[in-house]
DNA sequence: GTATTCAGATTACAAGCGTAATCGTAAAGC
DNA sequence: GCTTTACGATTACGCTTGTAATCTGAATAC
């Protein structure tokens, strides 16, 4: 039985991230590391959130083992502990586990029925598959 | 302002569906109508529930607007009142726009990069982008 | 050196979810 | 007709999430 544990290399199993702490995330993933209040700078607009709110959501990631903190004077610098590569790919394996018997090409399929590709998209995509059997 | 209201066809907006019910709309999307009981045959063994467990998502996804009800003498059938293509299509569709700025492309590339593409799979979408570019 | 400020930590609290047990009632059995 | 059974409905309950407010202690400003 090969175990098919470790999710995928960078970032040891991290409980899974919810919406809201996603898009923290995503503020650390762009820049790092950064205090709660920078990372507020870049996501309470968009989500109407409070600094308390971001707060919260920094300390359950650490919680959670997806942020590192390091101690910067009074404050916390804190920084992703896991690869945003690494959480993409979970997720998008997950989703195509749950929905398409954990294969690709139904998801693509389905992409594709629902006008979901641009024409960039698909000369992106022709271009990968030309890479994949070089 | 194009509104992108309706999420996509058949089946008004539905509450958004979560886990473990979608597991009970899988049995129904394979098979409907089925009573309570039936549903129960086909997920409580793998997903280690009971009986009520499934009543509960039942009743959830009935008041969530997802399945219709139809009495048989003292008991209900149970129908999906939304295609599981719209649900499928929802789906992939939120998590392409939350972690890949809404382009497939980038999907497909982690999909591609991350071995998660059989060759079955590549060929299928091979032919999937033949037909698309007819 | 005391008042203010600003950080993280603690607590809050309602909604959704996973997972059921229990209740009330109508049908079926005898 | 009363009893058992088999349903759906109601209630439960602890955990996670979204969204904060409050507390506490240390730095800063005078």
């Amino acid at each position: 039985m090969v175990a098919r544990t470790n999710a995928s290399q960078s970032g040891a199993s991290v409980e899974r991230i919810s919406d809201a702490e996603h898009a923290v995330m995503e503020a650390l993933w762009k820049r790092s590391p950064q205090t709660a209040a920078e990372v507020c700078e870049r996501v309470c607009k968009d989500r109407d959130w409070s600094i308390p709110t971001v707060k919260t959501l920094l300390s359950r990631l650490v919680q959670k083992g997806a942020l590192a903190t390091q101690p910067d004077g009074r404050r916390f610098l804190y920084t992703p502990l896991i690869a945003r590569s690494a959480y993409v790919g979970g997720e998008s394996r997950r989703l195509v586990d749950r929905l398409f018997g954990g294969r690709a090409a139904p998801l693509f399929a389905h992409l594709a029925e629902s006008e979901a590709l641009s024409a960039d998209d698909i000369a992106e995509i022709e271009s990968i598959l030309r890479e994949l059997k070089r």
